[in-house]
DNA sequence: ACAATAGGGGAAAAATTTCTCCCTATGCCA
DNA sequence: TGGCATAGGGAGAAATTTTTCCCCTATTGT
């Protein structure tokens, strides 16, 4: 396990929010727990991008910080599941509009993203 | 400069967002240029616990993503002010509606993230 | 002459995050 | 028997971000 050197800032909701979403993949975690893709592997396939050893820590962080709950089926193979919690909920009115307003400007995103490369 | 090694996800609009909101001092250098903040020494008296080295590197960022713009005085000494892009402008209810959040929810987030240290 | 001011950037170190590789365990299927 | 699927974690390397330190600009005031 790492251990912080540098104490987080906790000063405003700008910080508190961000010390709980900051993570490369953790807005896309709770929006694909959200719309329904609960198991690991599930969600896995969905961001196929990011390392499987991420997705356990950036979800053990969300787990940590209630956002999420997990559920783990004492069969073989192992299963797990995945789901918002309550307090995770609250925050889908947020990420929807974000990946709205990502989605509505998209184009002009992806240009000025890759022109600084 | 850095250069990336690993290229973005570009898939969807959550990726888009991150990209550019990605950076530990943005969302609040956005709030505070929102707020009236505009010159980087205001903005670095803003949030001390930033380094003014990356405080200009994510301004530059947020500058090559169009979201705001730079306006430099030819006097000495040098002044200089940030204002939102219009662009800019589009992502304000976002910020608003995470730091309303954030704030709504501060004891219990507060709570969560110093409990996993 | 020298400090203070205001803004900015290079280089290298430190901190942090993410990735890669390897190992655990069980049961099913060819 | 060998290989796949499922879930998860350790170690260490690599990538990336942030910090620290130092230098440069030009003018005004002491």
């Amino acid at each position: 396990m790492y251990e912080r050197k540098i104490l987080p800032n906790l000063n405003c909701g700008l910080d508190l929010i961000g010390e709980v979403l900051y993570g490369k993949w953790k807005l896309r975690l709770l929006w694909f727990i959200h719309e329904g893709y609960k198991r690991p592997s599930e969600l896995q396939r969905k961001i196929p991008d990011a390392s499987r050893r991420v997705l356990n820590i950036q979800l053990n962080e969300l787990e940590a910080h209630e956002l999420v709950e997990k559920k783990i089926y004492p069969v073989v193979p192992p299963k797990v599941e995945y789901s918002l919690t309550e307090f995770g909920q609250t925050l889908i009115p947020i990420i929807s509009a974000m990946g709205n307003w990502g989605d509505e400007y998209e184009e002009r995103l992806r240009e000025v993203i890759l022109k600084q490369l």
